[in-house]
DNA sequence: TCAACAGTTTAGAACTATTTTAATGTAATT
DNA sequence: AATTACATTAAAATAGTTCTAAACTGTTGA
């Protein structure tokens, strides 16, 4: 297994010991080729799934925070009664399906630069997101 | 007082009937000149301090939804513990200050307008909003 | 005026996501 | 192997939000 290096790797940055549960954590997250998006909950079930392993809430909460911090997972925001994580730290935006509750990327390239003109003196912006709500078009099934 | 009709009509539109609390509830979201940002737990600090009227948290939590149902409110996705919503539902976008947990309008003319370019079948964009996150920018003080 | 009814309000309970706690377990280092 | 420092865990705590069921209010019509 060549990747677990770099999971440990990542742990370890992320002021992590590399546990059992840490790295299997990491396998879900970081394994696949596609990035994707995930809620707490969704992230457990994978975990159950997937692996022998038990994992507590807690740990997941822990470890998907240290990771947040250190960058390698975004929070998406939505107000959403839970929150949305994304393994995709690349600047990006999203549709949010409101029917569906699902959200899908959109690539940086599809959406001209943002230049926000309003200035607030004494801070700096340390991240643009736009976040575009989508439903079903009767318009077109008419 | 000339507003109470309009609140009545508001409240109507909304399916709901015109109650005490309810146009109470009508006074501090839409008597002012300004709009603003709040939480419920805000919103129910100021019917306290304004008025001889108990309102219970049930009450508001209903009041609310059906004004953002029928368009009078704002939902604003911010993913914080607590939901914010927005008098102003014109058009317009938001810094979010993430060291003082303040939400700051960006109005639509200083934002250039958002074009995406990717398109998801059968779906169509009901709102877009950009979330600009800010903190103190240290680099000036230096 | 009064009874009946439909819709409201309310306190408190329930629910859900998240965080904290504190006891037990485990990895790393010597 | 012993030690130490950190991890894991279940369970409890917390906080925002929603639900519930009982009491209440105001309107209508006789």
């Amino acid at each position: 297994m060549a990747y677990a290096e770099q999971y440990i790797d990542k742990l370890r940055k992320s002021g992590l010991r590399p546990t059992k549960q840490r790295i299997k954590i990491c396998e879900v997250l970081f394994d696949a080729d596609k990035t994707f998006h995930f809620t707490i909950k969704e992230l457990v079930k994978i975990i159950e799934n997937q692996a022998n392993i038990k994992v507590s809430l807690a740990t997941v909460y822990n470890t998907v925070h240290a990771f947040i911090k250190k960058g390698y997972l975004k929070e998406i925001p939505l107000n959403s009664s839970q929150s949305y994580y994304d393994t995709n730290v690349t600047h990006h935006h999203h549709f949010f399906d409101e029917e569906d509750n699902k959200l899908i990327d959109i690539d940086q390239d599809d959406v001209d630069e943002i230049n926000i003109r309003k200035k607030i003196p004494g801070k700096k912006i340390r991240s643009v997101e736009v976040i575009a709500k989508i439903v079903s078009d009767n318009q077109s099934q008419k």
